[in-house]
DNA sequence: TAAAATAACGAAAACGTTTTCGCGGAGGTA
DNA sequence: TACCTCCGCGAAAACGTTTTCGTTATTTTA
């Protein structure tokens, strides 16, 4: 058999209930009793049984992170493990443990997400928006384990970026550069993402009263020959934008690729930016200057409000966590 | 008080004993009685206690995975990750739980590891080699809990994958394809990766009776730069090489962009090769052909060998897990 | 029909902590 | 001196399962 607080306390001669509270730190405990229980357990090499501790407590001291992966998708990927990286982060400074759960092949997700919660496995769980369905928001809202999500829904605690914001950050960034002409290069299939940062983007010139014609707001697949089509589109109008907003890195890329097949000199001719900062950002040619979002700043937001959550079940959130900034790249003058 | 086996007991008229047999499918539970037990359960919507599980059956039931992510970093990451993601997937099959930890910022990794694993919170640990030290590879092999290794040691379990056989495996593709003249780009830093490949490149070619001269072994860091320099040398060559095999995908982006830059036109003037699918070496243009490792099957591997091991102590794996396949690109004829 | 084997079921112990509560001694106050 | 308070300490309960083992009922065998 393993080592037991009771090995500590025969060592110590003094009761199981007094080496708990020693190591605890807590009060009930003379300084000298004290001291003569640390030593033991020091000896022994005596580490509390963590499955008793869970169990006596009542509590697991850990957090469940849901999310959904798609095989090789360079863009949600990077995204959600540099966003668990950051919450895993904060936990582990709190001596919460982390478990994660990817729902991407699972034959029922939601209800492999309720057994887990309803089996106390896990103190709360924090579930990516891309892993969510109706039954398991339902479940959220039935059952009330404490969870939050990380996305938009009205009646959960819920964390996000803000979109707009980081449109609204693209215009004002580049009016301040002195650029009067803007285009916008948005995915073909319409997301949350990109419809936020064109309705901020579109929102900040406005407020400077520019609007954007909508022969300046294009849209492409991920494939090369796709953006590269919306970017001569772009060139052939009579008013040439001076730059363009690409809605994401790997759109970014593909006007890169084709305004350098165009022999059309970056940023003075024609300028781009895009957002978040995944390596295509980087190998995009001159790299793209981008409107960033701090994730690592929503990961330790999420983990913080997680642990205060665990604390007092009633607690509600709901709110955008974002600072945009700007990384300056040589794409934009 | 959250629903318990009690009341599933009393709502079946039997004794708590009986419910938990059902409930587990065991035998000495007559039919009928079985049925009223899970009816009952169902009906109360009862999800046993894990932490009380854990703590009775004397298992956590649950993985960790140990690693060490640099921030940003393009190449280390999407490995681990993806490395994780098959093992994840597997773990989830059989019903563990799976829980990580970064040792990147940590003020003290070995001792953040050993300390919880013997508090048993997990049944085992799969340890990155990444996130390894000498002290912890010491308790490892002193303090005998379940561990596998991602990576090599002489003591302990470990699984990994052969990049010497990767290298062989390039080698052999590219005789049959018919090149006789080749080159090698490494690191300039020299990694274990990279010199297997290089080295499993020189075994496989030396078995046909062809060795690679000093000057076609080139080193470069991951600056474009640095490779258009490498790659200028080689081409300065009297006997100018065929095919430029890039040890890594931030390199066979530089060589694919030098290529381009010098107006030589891949596959049919010069053609190059790389090693795994990361990006990079899709941005390449023409898009690389690459040996890849099936970092799936070693993933799966290592979780099938985990939950092995947990069953069976004194279970000792030393082997590489390796089955490196051919993904053909546009870079060779 | 009686004895033996088998099966169903439940009482109770066990897992390793935390936590409550009561006891007794030390120190302070009147 | 007598009383009260505070503090250190330990006995024991509690947490929710699993598992062992004895009892009783049922089936099989001779």
């Amino acid at each position: 058999m393993a080592l037991t607080i009771k090995d500590v306390a025969q060592l110590a001669k003094v009761s199981i209930a007094s080496v708990s509270k020693a190591l605890n730190g807590e009060k009930g405990v003379g300084a000298e009793t004290r001291e003569r229980i640390m030593n033991a357990a020091k000896i022994l090499g005596y580490a509390p049984n963590a499955r008793a501790v869970s169990f006596s407590r009542q509590e697991a001291h850990a957090i469940l992170f849901v999310y959904r992966s798609y095989p090789d998708d360079p863009f949600t990927n990077p995204y959600v493990y540099s966003l668990f990286e950051a919450i895993l982060e904060s936990l582990t400074e709190s001596h919460y443990r982390f478990a994660i759960l990817n729902v991407n092949n699972l034959a029922n997700p939601s209800e492999t997400v309720k057994s887990l919660m309803a089996g106390k496995a896990y103190d709360g769980a924090i579930i990516h928006a891309n892993a969510l369905d109706k039954e398991l928001l339902a479940q959220i809202r039935l059952n009330k384990f404490p969870a939050i999500l990380i996305g938009r829904d009205k009646y959960v605690n819920w964390l996000d970026t803000n979109h707009v914001l980081a449109g609204r950050a693209a215009a004002s960034y580049l009016l301040n550069r002195g650029y009067a002409r803007f285009a916008f290069i948005g995915p073909s299939k319409e997301d949350d993402i990109s419809s936020g940062r064109l309705e901020g983007l579109l929102l900040g010139l406005s407020e400077h009263g520019i609007e954007l014609a909508p022969s300046l707001v294009e849209r492409a697949d991920g494939s090369f020959p796709s953006v590269d089509a919306a970017v001569g589109r772009l060139l052939s109008l009579a008013e040439r934008p001076e730059v363009i907003v690409a809605s994401n890195n790997l759109i970014v890329y593909g006007v890169s690729r084709s305004l350098e097949r165009r022999k059309i000199s970056v940023p003075s001719e024609v300028s781009y930016l895009t957002f978040d900062a995944y390596p295509y950002a980087g190998i995009a040619y001159p790299p793209a200057t981008s409107i960033v979002i701090n994730v690592q700043e929503l990961g330790h937001e999420v983990a913080r409000q997680m642990i205060r959550l665990i604390g007092n079940r009633s607690y509600g959130i709901q709110s955008f966590v974002t600072v945009p900034s700007v990384k300056v790249g040589e794409s934009t003058r």
